[in-house]
DNA sequence: ACAACATCGATGTCATGTCATCAATGTTGT
DNA sequence: ACAACATTGATGACATGACATCGATGTTGT
C-alpha cells in the first residue's frame, strides 16, 4: 500500500527535519541533539547505569558507553563504579552537566514555537496519540511512557 | 512545553523502530534502508542525476555520491556521464538493480501489514496530513510530495 | 568576451547508530 | 558448591548522515 510507505517517509523526514533544526538550536551550547538527551535524561533520572540509561534513551538501543565518553571527556557527566555490582557503572551529571541541562529548555524552545505555529495543541495530541499506537509495545515506547508520564 | 517535547521522541523512535524492522525485512535482499530508497525512487524516476536523486530522497541531503557507491559495487547501479552537462552524472538502475527493485514492494509488506494491524486507514490519512503540516515548506515534503502525487 | 557567481559530484571529517563479540561479574537451578 | 546461563560495559566493524571544501564546469550580467 503506497499510503503505508509514503507515512514511513514522513516519520523519517520529519525525524530528520526535527534533528537537523535541534541541532541548530544546540550548537551554541556545544551538544549535538543525542548528547542533549542523555543529559535531559540524566537531569531527571540520576544517577542511573550505563544499561539503565539506554533503556531510557530514544536515541540509541544498546548500552550508550561511547556516547556518554563524548560528555564525560567534557567534564557533563562521571562515571563511578557502582558499590554492589562490580560490572556496573553508575552515570552522574557534573555540576556543569547540570548548569547545561538547565538551559536545554530554553535551547528547544524555538523548535517547540515553530511546531506550534504549525499545529494546533489538539493536533499535537492526536499525533501523539497515535504514534503509541503504533509503538505499543516497543522498548521505545516504555522509554517514552517513563521519562512523560500522563 | 512537555508535549512538544514529548512528540519529538516519538517521532524519533517511529523512524528508529521502522528503520530497524525494514532493515530485518531487507536483510535477506542484502540491502539497507537507504539503498532500497534509492532503488525505489530510481525504478520510478529513472534516469536522474545525483544532484536530483538527492532531491528526491529522504533519507540524505547533499548529493548521495557514496550510497551510489555502494549500488554501483554491487552492479544494481550504474554512472553514465551526462551528455549536454559535463559536470553532471546520470543514474541508471542496471538488470540486476531492476529485478531487486522489483522486489522490494514483497519485501517491506511485511513492515505495512505491521502498521496496518496498529492503525486503521483514517489513523493513516490523519498522520499524513498532520506530519505535512509539519513539515510544509520543507525539501523533504517537496520530495515526498513528488514521489507521492495524491 | 569575460568576470562573478552558481551548480555538479567527490571527498574529508565528525558524530552517530547497529550489530557482534568479549571479558568480568552475577544469578539460578540442582 | 558449581555448572549453565544472563547481564554489564567496552570495543571493533560497518553504514549512515551532516557539514565543509574542492576542482571542474555552466550560467549570467554587463
Amino acid at each position: 500500500m503506497a499510503t503505508h510507505d509514503e507515512l514511513r517517509y514522513l516519520l523519517l523526514a520529519a525525524q530528520r527535519e526535527g534533528s537537523r533544526r535541534l541541532g541548530d538550536a544546540l550548537r551554541h551550547l556545544g551538544l549535538t541533539p543525542a548528547q542533549a538527551e542523555v543529559l535531559d535524561v540524566l537531569a531527571a533520572h540520576q544517577p542511573v547505569t550505563l544499561a539503565a540509561l539506554g533503556r531510557l534513551l530514544v536515541c540509541e538501543q544498546g548500552s550508550p558507553s561511547r556516547l556518554v565518553d563524548s560528555l564525560v571527556q567534557r567534564d557533563l557527566v562521571s562515571r563511578v563504579p557502582h558499590e554492589q555490582d562490580k560490572r556496573a557503572v553508575l552515570i552522574h551529571l557534573t555540576d556543569a552537566g547540570r548548569a547545561l541541562a538547565a538551559q536545554l529548555g530554553e535551547a528547544t524552545s524555538r523548535l517547540t514555537g515553530e511546531m506550534g505555529a504549525r499545529l494546533t495543541a489538539e493536533d499535537v495530541e492526536t499525533l501523539t496519540t497515535l504514534l503509541h499506537s503504533l509503538l505499543d509495545g516497543t522498548d521505545a515506547a516504555r522509554a517514552i511512557r517513563s521519562r512523560f508520564p500522563r
